[in-house]
DNA sequence: GTCTATAACCGGATAGAC
DNA sequence: GTCTATCCGGTTATAGAC
């Protein structure tokens, strides 16, 4: 496995020159701390251009909003998870130390950026930004935590249903993001909780998917499984019929 | 049953004086009309206050703030949703017809305000947000829709596993929440897609309740319970092993 | 004490000169 | 690429009117 760099992913903005991307870094950096110590709102843009020493107009030029300041450390954090990932897919086998690890990545790897989740994901709950996890503009990032979701699954030991199993990257992406809102609203020490409640949910998750196997489950998975390719193809509602009353 | 009247509930501000009142209303109509009109972001402030034919200022003593504009919404459609699940409670017996009444009860009365969601959601995202539906502001609200899953599941002639039982109003209910977070991102027509999902997934959960009372299921409800139980009670971290690490 | 209006303030975002 | 000047909209301060 070549130990790729982390780096944040390039954007269209600045970064051409030398110096340019000194000077994005520098902005990014600045942000960084200052959101650190005082939080989202309180770290304006004119705060971290003036910390910087540059212009809030340079700013801008670097990063088009504020916004895109936030996601670039959630880049940046994403990049870092798939990394430490790696170790863990190349030794684990068991189906649940695998995921357990995945996620548990996740949350080692942005704890201390808990604040700018919190302000990424207030950005990411509008369906039309670019921020959200569904839209068309995060569809490379969520390819890669689905494909890693994929890896989670393929190389491990455990037998699934084969119905089951194409559609199990999805359901984990979504169990995972369901973690994820839950560690975002919590305020325990070092989100304590979320850590405990990653490791129960992963054990009841793989149990359930050890069980899917048994005939009382079969309509279950079934009618998970027809459900999430209906909803995958938009199925242009057959009928006027289809719709909803 | 007693029809109570759909009514907003009364915030302390304006409203003391049969005109105040009916300025307040004026305002929350126009602004109504007007986010449908144009969306949220365009209606400002000030086009609200000037369409409605009050200075800015009236509209915020009035308002503390334009989340709250938004959140007067919310407060009707809860309560407009509650009446709306009387007859259905009064008429059904069978568990998945009550659910199915209720959501898409919640749906439909919803319908018409989907843009208002989406920007009521945005607010809502932010867990220290008054708005947030996990935020003690909201534990009224929060507490009416618990007991309506309550009342869901006491009616009902389904048999459920006792120890199951005083869990399964919070699962629902956030079982409703996940349907919401899909419908706000649904953009297809009349959110079809959300409803689709809302009738499959709920013969899904509601065959899942009938099935955790086989054996092969007991550890996995046995599990479900203990966690949410600790989830609810703080447990201030018995020992610093405890903790992630 | 209830209500309305005007004039700011603040911070995200943009325009355009250099 | 960098800056200054400005816009725009949510929000607040405050002065009064009834």
């Amino acid at each position: 496995m070549p130990a790729a760099p982390i780096s944040v992913p390039a954007t269209p903005y600045g970064g051409k020159t030398d110096k340019a991307s000194r000077t994005r870094a520098l902005i990014l950096e600045t942000a960084l701390s200052l959101v650190r110590e005082q939080g989202y709102d309180r770290a304006t843009m004119r705060a971290i251009a003036r910390e910087a020493g540059v212009s809030l107009g340079s700013a801008y030029y670097y990063f088009p909003s504020k916004e895109h300041l936030i996601q670039a450390f959630y880049a940046r954090s994403h990049a870092e998870h798939l990394e430490v990932c790696e170790p863990i897919l190349a030794q684990e086998r068991r189906l649940e130390a695998r995921l357990l690890g995945v996620l548990r990545a996740k949350f080692d790897t942005s704890r201390g950026d808990h604040p700018f989740a919190v302000a990424l994901f207030r950005s990411a709950a509008d369906p039309a930004s670019p921020l959200s996890p569904f839209s068309a503009d995060s569809a490379p990032t969520r390819d890669e935590a689905l494909e890693l979701m994929q890896r989670v699954i393929e190389g491990s030991s455990a037998k699934l249903p084969p119905q089951l199993a194409p559609e199990l990257p999805m359901l984990l992406w979504l169990y995972q993001m369901g973690l994820i809102l839950f560690w975002i609203h919590d305020d325990s020490q070092d989100q304590a909780r979320s850590y405990r409640l990653m490791e129960r949910t992963c054990a009841l998750v793989c149990r359930l998917i050890r069980l899917a196997a048994l005939p009382p489950l079969r309509p279950v998975v079934r009618g998970t499984v027809s459900l999430l390719r209906e909803l995958r193809d938009p199925a242009p509602t057959p009928a006027p019929s289809g719709g909803p009353r």
